[in-house]
DNA sequence: TCTCATTTCGGAATCATTCCAGTTTGTGCT
DNA sequence: AGCACAAACTGGAATGATTCCGAAATGAGA
């Protein structure tokens, strides 16, 4: 059970004693019928308004915020504003700390277990992410 | 070698054919000397601006994407401007394309062998970032 | 229905990053 | 050493996503 439903998301915000507004309404609905595109704040923006007669750029801005901190859905980037940069080449997970910043090179080892990393750099993980970039099999196909 | 190093990034200009200024070698200076940092652009122009009489951050900016488009050094964020969001809360990876920017969610096996991940997705990956955001040692004993 | 904390609004403010047009400067060549 | 020119630098304006803010609107429980 971990795709978005609206159901679910419904009952979600009532059990945290959020309100279900019609502008909310129209954000999970753009969230679900969206879900494939992994959707940014504009576009969320864009389908909300031709649900809710009314939505505002800055309401999408806080529910997507809201939601995300209670564990709605996941933020595809996090707090980090500026852009950083490694000098290290080799292939390695960044570590990085939600207080204080800290980013800690961790190399993988031939086999990786995600789970496990936590506890070999005693670091706590509550937020996972790995991307791979690089060109899908469509694109690929395509000439350019 | 894959820790960046100031006289190899300097050999590695020259290859290029790009030119060696001033500016860059103040740059390359900040970034090796606050290479355990991972540091971003405002940081690298401070430090830079000891070194050298004259460097602008427009200057700081565009080296940094010239060094990492050559290769010199490791953008920890991607092109991607617009935050976007996953509905998906479970553990995988985001196969992100670099031309369309197409997402596409893959589900990570109980091992996990980066390689392989390519191949079965049919997915070339030509840079691959893999985050886990928590709590380092060192936070988790202070307070708070 | 009444009440009030929550939510929404929209416009201004912020902040990293990019753009641009003009100036300076490495570097290869003579 | 001096020339020429493409590459690099500058700084100020522009961009674009996101946040902030004070005021107005509105769910939801009493």
């Amino acid at each position: 059970m971990r795709k978005i439903n609206k159901e679910n998301l419904i009952d979600q915000l009532k059990q945290k004693g959020l309100k279900i507004t019609p502008q909310r309404l129209a954000i999970i609905d753009a969230l679900v019928e969206n879900r494939h595109a992994h959707p940014g704040a504009t576009l969320i923006y864009n389908e909300a308004s031709k649900k809710a007669k009314r939505v505002s750029l800055s309401t999408v801005y806080a529910t997507l915020k809201e939601f995300s901190e209670s564990g709605l859905i996941k933020q595809l980037e996090f707090d980090r504003m500026e852009n950083r940069y490694d000098g290290d080449l080799s292939e390695h997970i960044n570590l990085i700390c939600k207080r204080c910043g800290t980013i800690i090179d961790y190399h993988i080892p031939a086999t990786l277990e995600p789970k496990d990393i936590a506890r070999k750099a005693g670091f706590v993980v509550t937020d996972t992410r790995m991307e791979f970039h690089g060109y899908c099999c469509d694109c690929l196909k395509r000439p350019g």
